[in-house]
DNA sequence: TTCAAATTTGACCAAAAGTCAAGAAGAATG
DNA sequence: CATTCTTCTTGACTTTTGGTCAAATTTGAA
């Protein structure tokens, strides 16, 4: 049985205050009883609700990422270049938005931690999937195809965070240099004949 | 007056074993017992040669960082074209032997700590000026060019990350796609007439 | 040999993560 | 309403781990 029936549970409330703390520290300098206190509740309270200061962290990393997915969730009654557009807007303005959250989701993370790394994989990944399917089947058969698009995730990301310290560009312009990119990455893929497959 | 007689001086000994450790666990993981008991040593010897466990993590940072810079420095005696390529080799190359260290490098940090970020963002920002070296004059005055190839490396990162979990493709293959992405990303710049300036 | 500086230790301290018995607050039952 | 059962909450306690320090040991000039 769940329960969810005020406004926001506590474990929701929690959420929202470690991610506060997290977006502004990092994961050590971010005590438990600062959690607590920022929360008006004592130490015991937070461990009942999770079992691990580290398995809280999980769990904040886990909202804000999904809450980033959902948000640019892709419209599929738009033809794909178009749908690839309006999702790179909702993504920069995301990023824009939550900047500081973003920061840290991005280039956080807690050491080699492999439970991080999989959320976070598991957010690349999804976008992955997501260009594929904007893809005609023709295309879908380039061998490195999937490790391109990859890269190009990281290309959007490494954009994003850049583009957050210095707003030179306006979002439009952004996803039209993403946009772009991508094309002509997937491009040369085609020319690339020599030795694979 | 430094010390440098020995084979390896005590701290550097210290860096390796760290590079070790931190690159098979998480920072919190790892504990300053674990560190000393790796390195054959006490505890309180740790705090002689670093003042605390994060700057230790910084030395470890800063260690692996310069090695990688070193190791792509760029060889100005080619054009610039095959000094790109003879980099990005000598990265991946970089990335393929240091698999583990390379991943923990990237993908590791420690929360939003500014100064892991600040190393990490000096060497990105190195490759950056790299590349725009070896770009003639009159390319450099694009507007958000900068910006451009910040993302791509982003892209080369994420592309290596991705090529280490499965190597389908060569060295050379990864190469040439890097580079060529690259030359579209800016040709794609110049395309971009609209309202910037 | 001697002495001062550099190196190394281990016991100790402080702070932060994690545990738990017990109490307070709700909700269901009679 | 009383009672009882469950859920929620606390604060004191334990354990772990980062960090300190005086004292001991080693090194290397003089």
């Amino acid at each position: 049985m769940l329960h969810k029936q005020k406004r926001k549970t506590r474990r929701e409330r929690l959420i929202e205050v470690g991610l506060d703390l997290f977006s502004r520290h990092s994961y050590d300098e971010v005590a438990i009883d600062d959690i607590a206190a920022a929360a008006n509740i004592s130490k015991g309270l937070l461990y009942y609700y999770f079992p691990t200061k580290h398995d809280f962290y999980l769990a904040v990393l886990r909202h804000s990422t999904s809450q980033l997915l959902e948000l640019t969730e892709p419209d599929t009654s738009l033809e794909p270049l178009e749908r690839l557009r309006v999702g790179l807007l909702a993504y920069f303005t995301f990023a824009e938005m939550h900047a500081r959250t973003y920061v840290a989701l991005l280039r956080g993370g807690v050491g080699v931690d492999p439970e991080v790394a999989a959320i976070l994989n598991h957010v690349r990944q999804t976008y992955v999937e997501r260009v594929l399917q904007g893809l005609p089947e023709s295309e879908r058969q380039l061998p490195a195809l999937r490790l391109a698009i990859t890269g190009w995730v990281g290309f959007v990301e490494a954009l994003s965070l850049a583009w957050l310290e210095e707003h030179q560009l306006s979002k439009e312009q952004l996803a039209e240099l993403a946009i772009r990119t991508l094309l002509a990455t997937i491009t040369s893929l085609h020319e690339q004949g020599s030795s694979s497959r």
